[in-house]
DNA sequence: GACTTGCCTTACGTTAACGTCAACGAATTA
DNA sequence: TAATTCGTTGACGTTAACGTAAGGCAAGTC
């Protein structure tokens, strides 16, 4: 059952939508246990109903958050520095800047990554654009010799 | 001592430059554990003189792109794939289509890579545009209330 | 009342990507 | 000649990020 049927159906006030770990699994197509992981290792923090973890909207959208990191290839101690900095005191002066600092690190780390996709893509697009036209060659003479690929 | 001295200063013909596994781990800053991991799974296969591995400029551009797709999140399974798109054999007209459809794919997926990371620069920046105000409120005037930060 | 479903915790297993250590050989260097 | 300095091959250890299995509670279903 999903957690939403808990809060009956006095449906006047917003209901700010709930889920249960299932929900989440099932919604992000991960297992239930990563989700669990991603608990013990900080990175969410859901309430409990009896026992039971209810994730909100920001839970949702910390895990969404999370794997994006990890398609982007971070590991999860870089992700849950990454989530801390949504979560600043905006009181605490000295933690401010800190957390300007380490997000200008992961601004500039990045951008370097993007630099690095562009060059990677420039490199692939240059391979296929090889390929392609020697498979025109060999369509259009099937029986013929032909030049080395790119290097390396 | 430098695999180079080995080729005595006959130096007349170009000496295509070669590398010791130590040169290498040294220049890229890896240990040459890593090196030998990698020609284990199959990245790397450099020459033998005497027991000992050779590497030529071909090895050492493998190398980098192996670096190369390891700061980009990539495994090693992956970069393997990505890495036999370049030697792929241009008589063989199956596989020129099989590169170029896994290349495509890569391509791809590095498009869709190169999305999530300019969003997440935007956030990343608007974070921060957020916390910099605040600190300028702070430094303004020290002793105030102030909102909450950027939600979740 | 038995069964299923969904969740819980605890604990051990697994894979990737190396690190570390041992024991050895070949080549310089003192 | 002895001692370093690279390099070599095993073999075992380690960390991250889960998977998987065991056993149990609570609620709904047949």
């Amino acid at each position: 059952m999903s957690v939403q049927s808990w809060r009956g159906a006095a449906a006047e006030i917003e209901a700010p939508r709930l889920y249960s770990i299932g929900d989440l699994a099932g919604e992000f197509a991960l297992s239930a246990r990563a989700i669990r992981f991603y608990e013990d290792h900080g990175l969410l923090s859901p309430q409990r109903i009896g026992g039971n973890r209810v994730y909100g909207a920001r839970d949702r959208a910390r895990l969404q958050l999370i794997l994006r990191g990890k398609r982007l290839g971070f590991a999860l101690a870089d992700i849950k520095e990454l989530l801390d900095l949504y979560d600043v005191d905006p009181d605490h002066l000295e933690q401010l800047r800190a957390t300007l600092a380490k997000g200008r690190e992961r601004i500039a780390e990045l951008e370097r990554q993007q630099q690095e996709i562009a060059l990677t893509l420039r490199e692939l697009r240059d391979i296929g654009a090889h390929i392609e036209e020697r498979i025109r060659q060999k369509e259009a003479t099937p029986r013929a010799g032909g030049r080395k690929g790119t290097a390396p």
